[in-house]
DNA sequence: CATGAATGAGGCTTCATTCAT
DNA sequence: CATGAATGAAGCCTCATTCAT
């Protein structure tokens, strides 16, 4: 990926994040990134396939830094933990990229999910519903059987960092990221895990 | 409000939940209503506004149904797995409503925090949020001071939710709603409830 | 067909027969036709589109004409004088409806014969086809078989007619009618018939 | 004219009587051609320049080969028939040429007659005129003075032959001229061919 | 109240042409 | 000579909105 396509990469995600995809013109995406509107399509051939790229670029830079915080560690627990933390770490540091992986386009996600576009953040679900199976068996998670139990976490700690972030507050991402994680541990962890 | 009004909400309702805001034209809306595009004009004075008043409309139906189904209850516990509860009902019973105000417009509503249109929205948020509150207070809950602990209920369950309908399967919406309830009991509820 | 229809009909024919189906743009044609450019495509779905409705609507005129005046005969060589006679005095009146109907598009209404933009032109060269034929059953022509005799016909004054009015010269249209159908009196016609 | 240059215009020749001037982007040609975009303008200022070339250089060859055929013969009756066979026999052969030079752009050539484009072409009318001429004064042909006679007689076999050649038959290309020449000469050459 | 034809600004996309390598 | 990434003007088309009926 040269330097061009970066700088559309970049632009389109700021401006797709905060003004969001219909309000935001090619023009706009190629003035931001102080290019021609033409040299946009030398490397997308849509608008469409503009925004999917992003979501494979985005996706594909979480997953692998999640994966990387993985190979350190095997307990479940801890595990869930990194994978919250760093999925929230990694939004408060990347609002742009936040908004449109876990914000925006849920609802696209899903419906498409056989399209290669989505192929990381998938992963990255199957991950984590993954290492909540394998807590359960190891005995160190209970809770009942729900396809979508890793999902509903996702939305959890990603509906509270949205709230924290839009709301005008005084609060640092630092605190706003202790204390969700605070919240999560006293809840949904305390709720699963087992009592030794 | 007489039936044309009715006929524009619905056919908007469906249309935007399906498709989306901006890829539902005015002219759709008045086609799939068996109206002319002018007469929506005589109700809104924009695209923009009928949004609005889609979430004026759906939202008060939700928060009165809520607010009486409360009005029988006043133990915290309760009135949380009521709130969750009839929003799930809902939802369910309601699809695209549901989209549109617990999915697609999130960003907006707290954006907008003070535009009367997200009023019964905020309130939905603020009665959930005082049920929490009460709940500490009575010694019933227990869990960290967080400005967004509902919101992050709301995120959960709605996440379940959406996966659980986009994704193709045999559940019933009972079922689903059976399933996301008692998940809910099992993780975050169990998390926060005060043993004695 | 209403007035605007017709307006857009009228510019659109203009500057396709001069200046081009490439280089007349919509908002040429819809400035011409002093309305706005959107209106067009209440008529038409695409500037193709628009082209085939001017086919349609040329060659129905033509067909119409000429249909009505071959009523009155049934002897094939009046009737090939006049089908001849005919598409010339149409062509003179209409220069610009010539331009595309027996000029521009020749290959393409060839290749989608089966369209249905082209069935009057098609049914033009039936029409001529056949009083071909039955001049030959009748023993009034005699020529060899050939499938594409009169495509080869409307080849021949057709060129002659349009070097005519596009070389600047002197004559008035009643002279290059006169001329072009003389030459083809005692041309063609003489080749053809049969001497008794 | 090196490599590089005739693989242009072999591209563009092929691309334009098949695509159309207009539908073909200098891209598809370079493309075509195997060589880089920039490359085409070093041969050729302009797209529209490069269609000059492509006149200029088709119409040579057609205008060579015809002159060296009627270099043996003086007669203007087996001279007329040579130029139409000829030009028949080179568009079957050709047919990319032939859909440019006869087909596509008559109009255009008509307009610009006083452009160096042109000038093989109109070289090869006014040949076809002086044949005719010559017939009349050696009392072999009998017309009416015409200034554009031959030009129908072009427009003649070319209607013809593009027929045959756009309509699905299984006629080979040898049958298609020796039956368009058949037709030629038992109607135009027997109508103007005096009887002695 | 209701209609729907008309409007025209603005968006997405193409493509002839340039120029630094 | 050759390359092909970059340019940006211009075209087709959509659609929110208006207004005369």
């Amino acid at each position: 990926m040269n330097e061009t396509q970066k700088k559309i990469l970049k632009s389109a995600i700021t401006l797709f994040s905060t003004v969001g995809f219909f309000d935001t013109s090619m023009k706009d995406i190629a003035n931001n990134a102080k290019i021609a509107v033409g040299t946009i399509y030398l490397y997308y051939k849509s608008k469409e396939e503009l925004l999917g790229g992003i979501y494979k670029y985005s996706s594909a830079i979480v997953l692998k830094r999640i994966k990387l915080k993985l190979k350190k560690v095997s307990d479940p627990l801890e595990m869930l933990r990194i994978i919250v933390t760093e999925s929230i770490d990694l939004s408060l540091k990347n609002l742009d990229v936040f908004m449109i992986l876990f914000v925006d386009h849920k609802k696209m996600a899903i419906k498409n999910e056989n399209n290669s576009t989505f192929n990381n953040i998938n992963e990255y679900i199957k991950l984590g519903k993954s290492i909540l199976i394998k807590g359960k068996e190891d005995g160190i998670f209970d809770f009942p059987d729900h396809e979508n139990f890793f999902s509903g976490i996702m939305g959890f700690w990603s509906s509270i960092i949205l709230r924290a972030v839009l709301t005008p507050s005084k609060l640092t991402n630092k605190q706003i990221k202790e204390e969700t994680l605070n919240l999560f541990e006293n809840t949904i962890i305390k709720g699963i895990r087992c009592n030794k």
